[in-house]
DNA sequence: GCTTTGACACTAA
DNA sequence: CTTAGTGCCAAAG
């Protein structure tokens, strides 16, 4: 078996969210079998792909990653980045609060 | 191999 | 509601 660092397990679980979705660090966490909340945050942050889902694959949904309180957390490019982004896929974003948290929150 | 950092989570005040 | 403190884990220096 091929043991992938940490964060290569981050990216393909977040891949795994379907579009229009999101998920928190502590469920990603959690789905890995970790408490490491920051570990996956940090993973993000050394981000080898800033660039945004999109047109190839290799992209990663960063911005579908968000803090367990309901706030959109941070973004590499910006938090303002994410919550476009997010708007993009449908979600709306109220005073850095998502509305209808849990009905867009993915789970595994 | 220890120290520092960090896109977090939780509890207490 | 906000602020402060503690815990957690992995990667980088």
């Amino acid at each position: 078996m091929k043991s992938k660092s940490f964060s290569q397990r981050c990216y393909d679980l977040l891949k795994k969210v379907p579009k229009g979705k999101i998920t928190t660090y502590k469920l990603l966490a959690h789905a890995l079998g970790t408490k490491a909340y920051r570990a996956v945050g940090n993973a993000m942050n050394k981000n080898p792909y800033p660039g945004i889902c999109g047109v190839h694959k290799k992209e990663i949904p960063c911005h579908r990653v968000v803090k367990s309180n309901g706030e959109v957390g941070g973004f590499a490019l910006g938090t303002k980045k994410k919550i476009a982004l997010l708007g993009e896929e449908g979600i709306k974003i109220k005073n850095r609060k998502i509305e209808n948290f849990e009905k867009f929150l993915h789970k595994f």
